[in-house]
DNA sequence: ATGAAAGCGCTAACAA
DNA sequence: TTGTTAGCGCTTTCAT
């Protein structure tokens, strides 16, 4: 018992009786134009599987100049998963991604950066030798620019800076609202509220443009107070916002959401005015980060957060090959979102026809 | 641009004027008996500033044989924070404590072991050279040998193993189911039922018996089929073990649900059958990780999972210093849970006085 | 196809 | 108090 001394190259060499150069290309199949027979290879396979060995990360990032971390760079004021589910699922497929590519992700935050001693995030960074970063920031430049600087490959998600230099990857909110908006007004809804988020950042606008777009492309134009803009994407805006939608004369027939957090504070001002979904709202969420848990589902406009990590890690990994051809422009990627319907949508309350129960059974 | 040659401990001696050994010492404070004095000190931290220079990582780790990863095997099939809460909690809780530590987490389940070419998880975590490893899976004890067996720290969480010879840290839902049932008790209720999970686990296990004394300390014997016990924490179980209570004659007036999850199910159930919490029904959850975003908001016991977290990191970067006693018997830590009532418990509904509606609102 | 040797950047004995 | 030295375990030319 004990730790008795580790196993190195160098007892895997000797029982398997060839050199240490020998077993670490068998073991990391090395680029070199370094050959290796058969036989050697599953004498030197053989060896180490007997000696449970396994190369030490360390050494090899210290010889290689490659530690298989990545950075990223989170949104600031993040809360849990329950609030702004968003940045949550960034996160954990930033984490698989990266895993499956066997790197690791290295969060930065200023407060990570403050304990480990670092005045800056730029710093924390350097400090610990990332690969490459991952920035979901928009308010970054510097620090993105120190990196750039001293070679470290970036990519730039969801929020990237206006005319980043550097890879980006973002977020087509198109599709899947038109798909609503579609799905809403084939149902027979004519009278569509939008809750959502104002301010004059890109990722807002986009996802109100492209909804009035599509109302547009129906031949429908919204009426203003169908149009209820808040600060953030939290429940009690959701709340407020639609609270106030129902006390105005001439209720919508349908609402939507532009945020799973923000539909939250919807339904629950629709529970509180005893308005029921969807036989006398129709409700659709932007995200489908946890419109499926609510109740009833909720029909979302999916953002395809796991592709945007999944881009974003293979961005950077292959901006770590040695580039074979010269530097090319930066790619800018921008991934379609979709529409999943479930419970939460039917035929508006007024029309005529089946009842509302046989309705919402029938839409499931 | 491009990368210049990294600075490093070599060029901060010649900057300062010292050797590199001195560099060193002021740079990470190291254990020695070396002294540096005030005025080298400001010397090299200036020159280290000036030149933006930080120990390399790996370099680091190489030498003193601590790679500052901790390893976190986490309970298999685990799903989304909306599924199961806890994982997620302990998962974030141990991330923030390590990294506050200047150590990292590394989660090993059986895919990433595979994704990284290992053939099980103990090789992986060694492969990885781990500092240290926390244990929320019941069923490894395999591999918690071969890590105690290589002298790697291990510390188990919230479902050790019985004897478990290495350090625990588990939670006693004692106090907080205690007060929960008090709670209840001096609102007038004396049918309170209980939504959980079955099986001969000691988790469960403890969840229910707490329950049940906690009641026969106020003198109430529960009626054997208020006790619904489903097979997991799921919300389906929790939708169909209620719609089970409320088809009984002779309904409860309280509901304990032994999990977040379980009482988004009883929400659901209780919602579907137009049974109003709280003035119809009084509701407490067990977990309190998302209880206070539901609608309405639940009085829950918090498990104190952040404190698991804390602790377990907290054991093991001690058990990592040379240890300066003899191996004294492992700690196994036992932390409470505690209540926080929130608006979805009242008086039962057929007390007579107030109104619902004032009651509902005066216990917010 | 294989072996010898240098060095990645750092730390901790030891010597001065 | 400071400098010298010897590796930590690995990869990768270069020579064989």
């Amino acid at each position: 018992m004990g730790k008795s001394r580790a196993v190195t190259s160098v007892d895997v060499a000797r029982r398997a009786g060839v050199s240490r150069a020998t077993v670490s290309v068998v073991m990391s199949g090395s680029h070199t134009n370094i050959r290796v027979s058969a036989r050697t290879r599953d004498r030197v396979l053989k060896a180490a599987a007997e000696l449970g060995y396994a190369p030490h990360p360390a050494a090899q990032a210290l010889r290689r100049q490659r530690t298989g971390s990545i950075g990223f760079v989170p949104r600031p004021g993040r809360g849990s998963p329950y609030d702004n589910p968003i940045p949550y699922l960034l996160s954990t497929h930033l984490v698989e991604a990266a895993t499956r590519r066997g790197f690791h992700i290295i969060e930065a935050t200023a407060e990570t950066a403050r304990a480990a001693g670092s005045t800056d995030l730029g710093r924390f960074l350097l400090s610990r030798r990332v690969d490459g970063v991952v920035f979901d920031r928009p308010d970054t430049s510097v620090v993105i620019e120190t990196m750039v600087e001293r070679g470290v490959p970036v990519v730039q998600v969801i929020r990237p800076l206006p005319d980043a230099l550097s890879p980006t990857v973002a977020v087509d909110p198109g599709p899947g609202i038109v798909a609503a908006v579609n799905h809403l007004v084939s149902l027979g809804h004519r009278q569509i509220a939008y809750v959502g988020v104002g301010g004059s950042h890109r990722v807002e606008r986009a996802r109100l443009d492209s909804f009035c777009d599509a109302l547009a492309l129906c031949g429908i134009t919204p009426q203003s107070h169908d149009i209820q803009l808040g600060s953030d994407y939290r429940l009690d805006e959701g709340l407020r916002l639609t609270q106030r939608l129902l006390d105005l004369p001439g209720r919508p027939t349908a609402i939507f959401a532009a945020g799973d957090s923000l539909a939250l504070g919807v339904l629950r001002a629709l529970y509180a005015a005893a308005v029921h979904v969807p036989s006398q709202m129709s409700l659709i969420s932007y995200d489908d980060a946890f419109a499926a848990h609510l109740y009833p589902p909720l029909s979302s406009v999916v953002q395809p957060i796991q592709a945007v990590a999944e881009h974003a890690i293979a961005l950077l990994t292959a901006g770590l090959e040695p580039a074979p051809g010269a530097e090319s422009a930066p790619v800018h990627l921008v991934l379609p979102t979709h529409l999943i319907p479930r419970a939460s949508t039917a035929i508006p309350r007024s029309a005529p026809g089946l009842g509302d129960a046989d309705l919402a059974a029938a839409l499931n």
